[in-house]
DNA sequence: ACCTGAACACCGTTCAAGT
DNA sequence: ACCTGAACACCGTTCAAGT
């Protein structure tokens, strides 16, 4: 014991792959994607660039083991009660991952492009379709069955990605600003948004979140779960 | 009219903002974002890197206005029959003008989480709420409704932007390759994924994103219009 | 008003050299 | 095997200077 702590103390920290993803981590939660950058990263693990080299690739992929680092930790829960809750909860768990960590939105969504069947996606795909197996939709359904849910998500939590964080006041006035915006449009040109803008000022995006999350539901009840 | 022909032809084009998003879009779908650099235009546009700068504030903002400018000419259509059919032949508008225009994914993903209601944005729910509300859908349920379906229609272009661009033989190559990947993946960790490795190889991309469509609409029906 | 283009302050990445 | 850090080849953006 006391000489496993001398050796670590006299070693200080091994650089390792993981440390350096969880460096990553942090500073993209501190300032966001552009506050990684290679020199930050040798700044904070008091080493050089060709450290990092060694260990990653390139920023991409650190960038890819970042999200994926973070979204295994979101999504890892024990199996839910119920295949609709554990959807559910699924849902939410990303949703909160992205609004704690909002550069994961971004990077989710560059990943998705990239690489569209990557480790996260995959991660992603996976526990969204578990419960759908379980719900009883054909077979030959769970896939486009699982890929619009988890479309659905992802461009859901990319638009609310950004909610002010903190503030609530920030978060209201925003919301105001926003419809005011709509109310002013172009009646041509915008009828619609002219006329959803009080629903704008009033919305809270976590429970419209869930209401798309149920809304999908409903229509995979509807088409493929039968006598419903 | 003489006149006009040789004065342009003296001043060759004279540099506008519309010039500038023009060229870049050029560049963008010939070479993909990274070719957009002001470098590259200064050299196509056969100016300084100033000039540029005069007409547009910054990158950002050109890749706006280049994407702006493309969403808008693929929504730039007369109003179409049924609210059901105009709401399939807007996404479908949407993932074809995406397929063209393989770097527009994640620009309008980027513009999604920067600024969730930019102009982009405001463009694309306009053209799917004019028909959400002529489906019969109560007005309360306007705004949650189209933002599902437009959330649904950016993810899923999203995943698909990358479809293999020309042969069809790299594409089955590709989903063939993929759905190996899933068989040998952990049975323990992806169960779900190697059970649907052979839905991967059959599936069809385009059809897959209008059975999701599909699948949305079915749910709007179930949940908001009475007597279905 | 509109444009030029050198200069500045950054990047990611490489690589000879060290241990 | 693992790390150092100077050097390279790029970026976007600014700004004094021109017309």
């Amino acid at each position: 014991m006391a000489v496993r702590t001398h050796q670590s103390q006299r070693r200080r920290q091994v650089l390792t792959r993981e440390r350096i993803v969880e460096t990553a981590v942090e500073l993209l939660d501190a300032s966001g994607k552009d506050a990684l950058t290679v020199r930050a990263l040798t700044g904070r693990l008091a080493t050089g660039s060709g450290a990092i080299y060694w260990h990653i690739g390139n920023m991409d992929e650190l960038l890819e083991a970042a999200a994926d680092a973070v979204v295994a930790t979101a999504l890892a829960r024990p199996a839910e009660v119920a295949p609709q809750d554990e959807i559910r909860a699924v849902a939410l768990g990303l949703f909160d991952a992205v609004a704690e960590h909002p550069w994961l939105a971004a990077q989710l969504a560059a990943q998705l492009i990239r690489n569209p069947w990557g480790p996260v996606t995959l991660r992603i795909f996976e526990s969204v379709g578990r419960p759908v197996s379980a719900l009883g939709v054909p077979r030959d359904d769970w896939f486009t069955t699982t890929s619009t849910l988890v479309h659905y998500v992802l461009g859901a939590t990319a638009q609310t990605s950004q909610r002010a964080d903190g503030f609530e006041v920030d978060r209201a006035e925003f919301l105001a600003t926003a419809s005011r915006a709509w109310r002013d449009l172009d009646p041509d040109d915008y009828p619609f948004m002219r006329a959803i803008a009080d629903q704008m000022r009033e919305h809270d995006d976590r429970e419209q979140f869930l209401t798309g999350v149920n809304l999908v539901l409903t229509g995979i009840a509807a088409l493929h779960i039968k006598g419903d």
